[in-house]
DNA sequence: CAGTGAGCGAGCTTCCGCTTGACTT
């Protein structure tokens, strides 16, 4: 047995680690926390001023055991996990549950992987920070004292199983809030006014193309103007001509790498988190999960060499780059290639557009500013105040802009030109056409997945490993959903004016369009109105950030931890009893809109069982309720009475075709048709409650015939077995499985034999990949 | 990826952070 123990949080770095320690160490991983708060129940001692109650979580039963064995061995156990509150809090619980001895355990740390880091780290142990460690405590038993009192208040006054909690409750709030402004904004239109000149040179003519500088409100204003404009003479007043620069992005942190996947890859966040582990994995990246931009001077060192031999010394300016982000806790490095002088890996079509992006961002970093030299030429209109600005844009020196730009979530970016010819002061131009363009005010925008979380580490919430986890608990929760949205048409106009001639045209454009953005349900909705109006302090933006402050203060040892909790808790609980005991009679976000006007009784609408829900009559009442869901587009904020009325005319007999009735109804996937125990989707545009027994008619039939074209090939000797022409092309179908069929490969051609081959070659291919996963799961266990 | 199509009164939901799991013998 070896003489020493090392633990750390992931295996991954452990086998790194031990590479740099060499035969006297051995290395293992926790796997992260082995401790939490008991899963059942409040875990939490109130009235024993606050005492946590810990347990081992079963899968974490056989880490702890292994691990305790090896301690029970070694001389000396060296506790590494991360320098932060959370690693401290990690190496203070393997202490207790391992029963670890003070004599013979040293904590260290060390932010990078590196030979140096690792061997200063040994060389400098030190006890565990017990400030620290109750830091952690504190926001540990915070959070569930948040969560656990808050959910069950959502549970009486909403729906079941619902939940809120210091960081997904803000999360939603900002999709609410900005969804509402969105629905309160009115665009206002103004008139953008370019023109373009042109000069003559040596026979050479050139184009210039300048705005207006002033955009104006009205057709009238703007077709004053082009009226006047007729008669116009134009000279350039002024060329000023500026150096700028451009400066590269900082290293990826876990935050910035998943915006950059989303806008140039279009990764989801969850997906950018899982390629990442598995380049992580398998040694090409640095850790993922970090908020730190600082890179190893090993890793700048090599970068400088790298840019030096690829692009020359011109092209290098090392950085040092420093977090800006609230409470960043820095126990990693930035993440970056492990070896970057590999400028390409092998790997997943998405692994190596994920590591190619991750190398690019990297090496930028260590790249010279951009130099580019900015033109501005204000054009005089001898009849007029205004002026007409042309800009131009040259790049001097590409520098790292030569490997990589950040890319941005604008939408529609400012065009600027290119090169402006050669002017000078003075200097006359022709006017070639002049339009005036109405442009509407956008609103503001919807966020996306990575444009949330920009959000939430911009207001320091949420920590690098939970921002994919907290995506997705406010999708789960249906609290979001993301979306593609239609736009809308509208009209706006064009007033152009070229040769002296005037010409007005109206055209149409469509605006709103929105697709996979985070969209609020009801439920949503609901639930953070109610929060907002009872629990309004923890909903705070800044509550994060306020509570971060006392367990700096905890962590500095100038506040004891159950205190800062006692003084939460004496405020917080009072108020969760008060809002529990308020029996409101009606749930929370419901709305009566008013009465039936067949049978009198009161129409409302609230969230149920299911979600969105319109419910005619009461459950006081002998007659029992009737119930019908809202559809998709519609919301209980907005409804009215009548559209809620409409909603219980469905399911609805359009009539009978072939003997048997056609249905038109709404379902989970939107409104349908069903006929002779058939289902057919009705098409957008069409209503459901408007539907005619003659297109119903046309849908079924077409369907019929679409089912009739599905079946390419069936094969007697094997009915189980089809080559069917589906959604995205035609497929052979067996046992419950589906199977691309080959490229070169005709459908109509297939037969039984080849069809069994190409299921052979595809199951072969997943068994291996699974085989694969095994061996190295295999492997693992065995040390 | 390859097709779906209720129900709205009974018993258990839930938090945030660390980490990687993986049932065929």
């Amino acid at each position: 047995m070896k003489k020493n123990l090392v633990i750390v949080e992931s295996p991954a770095k452990a086998k790194t680690i031990e590479r740099f320690l060499g035969k006297d160490y051995h290395v293992m991983s926790s796997y992260g926390h082995i401790r939490d708060l008991k899963k059942k129940d409040f875990s939490v001692d109130i009235e024993n001023n606050f005492t946590p109650i810990y347990e081992i979580p079963d899968d974490k039963k056989k880490v702890v055991a292994e691990l305790k064995a090896a301690a029970k061995q070694a001389e000396t156990v060296w506790l590494a996990s991360d320098e932060d509150r959370e690693g401290e809090a990690i190496s203070w619980h393997l202490f207790d549950a391992l029963g670890l001895k003070d004599d013979n355990t040293k904590r260290i740390v060390f932010h990078e992987i590196t030979d140096t880091a690792i061997h200063r780290a040994i060389e400098t142990p030190r006890k565990i920070d017990k400030n620290l460690v109750d830091a952690q405590q504190a926001r540990r038993v915070l959070d569930r004292i948040v969560g656990f009192e808050l959910s069950p208040v959502l549970w009486r006054k909403i729906k079941p199983a619902l939940s809120a909690g210091r960081v997904q409750s803000v999360a939603v709030r900002l999709i609410v809030e900005r969804e509402r402004e969105i629905q309160q904004f009115n665009s206002e239109s103004a008139y953008r006014i370019i023109a373009i000149f042109t000069k003559k040179e040596g026979g050479e003519s050139f184009e210039v193309k300048a705005e207006y500088n002033k955009r104006l409100k009205t057709k009238e204003e703007a077709l004053a103007l082009l009226e006047k404009l007729k008669s116009s003479l134009f000279s350039i007043e002024d060329v000023t001509v500026k150096p700028a620069r451009k400066s590269p992005a900082a290293p990826f942190t876990t935050s910035t790498l998943q915006q950059e996947a989303s806008r140039k890859l279009g990764f989801s966040v969850a997906q950018t988190m899982s390629v990442a582990q598995r380049l992580y994995e398998s040694g090409k990246i640095t850790y993922m999960r970090t908020d730190s931009v600082n890179l190893s001077g090993l890793a700048i060192n090599t970068a400088k060499a790298e840019v030096t031999q690829l692009y020359g010394p011109e092209y290098v300016k090392v950085r040092q780059y420093t977090t800006k982000s609230k409470g960043a806790q820095e126990a990693h490095e930035a993440i970056r290639p492990t070896y970057i002088q590999n400028s390409a890996i092998d790997g997943t079509a998405q692994e190596k557009k994920l590591y190619d992006l991750i190398w690019k961002r990297t090496v930028a970093s260590q790249m010279a500013d951009a130099q580019l030299e900015k033109t501005t030429a204000l054009i005089d209109i001898s009849n007029d105040k205004g002026k007409f600005v042309a800009n131009g844009e040259v790049l001097k020196f590409d520098g790292f802009l030569r490997v990589y730009l950040e890319g941005t979530d604008d939408e529609d970016a400012e065009v600027t030109d290119g090169i402006l010819p050669p002017l000078t002061q003075g200097e006359a131009l022709d006017m070639r056409e002049t339009i005036a363009t109405q442009r509407f005010t956008q609103r503001p925008p919807r966020y996306t997945e990575a444009s949330l979380v920009r959000k939430l580490e911009e207001l320091g919430i949420g920590r690098p490993s939970t921002y994919a986890p907290t995506i997705s608990t406010i999708q789960n929760r249906e609290y979001v959903e993301k979306r593609s949205l239609e736009g809308e048409q509208r009209p706006y106009n064009v007033l152009a004016l070229k040769n002296g001639k005037l010409k007005d045209t109206d055209k149409t454009e469509t605006f709103g369009a929105d697709k996979n953005k985070l969209v609020p349900t009801d439920i949503g909705m609901v639930v953070t109105d109610f929060l907002m109006e009872s629990f309004p302090s923890i909903l705070d933006y800044n509550f994060t950030a306020d509570v971060e402050k006392d367990f700096d203060k905890i962590a500095e040892g100038k506040t004891q931890w159950n205190k800062s909790i006692a003084d939460f808790y004496k405020v917080f609980h009072p108020i969760v009893e008060e809002v529990s005991q308020t029996h409101t009679e009606h749930k929370a976000g419901e709305r009566i809109l008013g009465s039936d006007p067949k049978t009198g009784r009161q129409v409302s609408v609230k969230i149920g069982r299911y979600g969105a829900v319109a419910q005619i009559g009461s459950s006081e009442e002998e007659e029992k309720p009737l119930f019908a869901p809202l559809q998709k587009t519609q919301s209980i904020e907005t409804i009215t009475l009548e559209e809620t009325l409409k909603l219980f005319d469905l399911p609805r007999t359009v009539g009978t075709f072939r003997d048997k009735d056609v249905v038109a109804a709404v379902g989970r996937f939107g409104p349908y048709l069903r006929h002779d125990g058939k289902f057919v989707s009705l098409p957008k545009g069409i209503d459901p409650l408007e539907v005619l027994l003659e297109e119903a008619i046309e849908l079924i039939e077409a369907k019929e015939k679409k089912d009739r074209e599905k079946t390419i090939k069936t094969f007697p000797e094997e009915p189980g077995l089809q080559v069917l022409n589906g959604r995205y092309g035609p497929y052979i179908t067996f046992e419950k499985k589906n199977y691309k069929i080959p490229k070169n490969q005709e459908p109509s051609e297939l037969t039984l034999d080849r069809c069994r081959q190409i299921i052979a070659e595809a199951t072969d291919g997943t068994t291996k990949k699974k085989k694969t996963t095994r061996k190295t799961t295999a492997k693992k266990t065995k040390k």
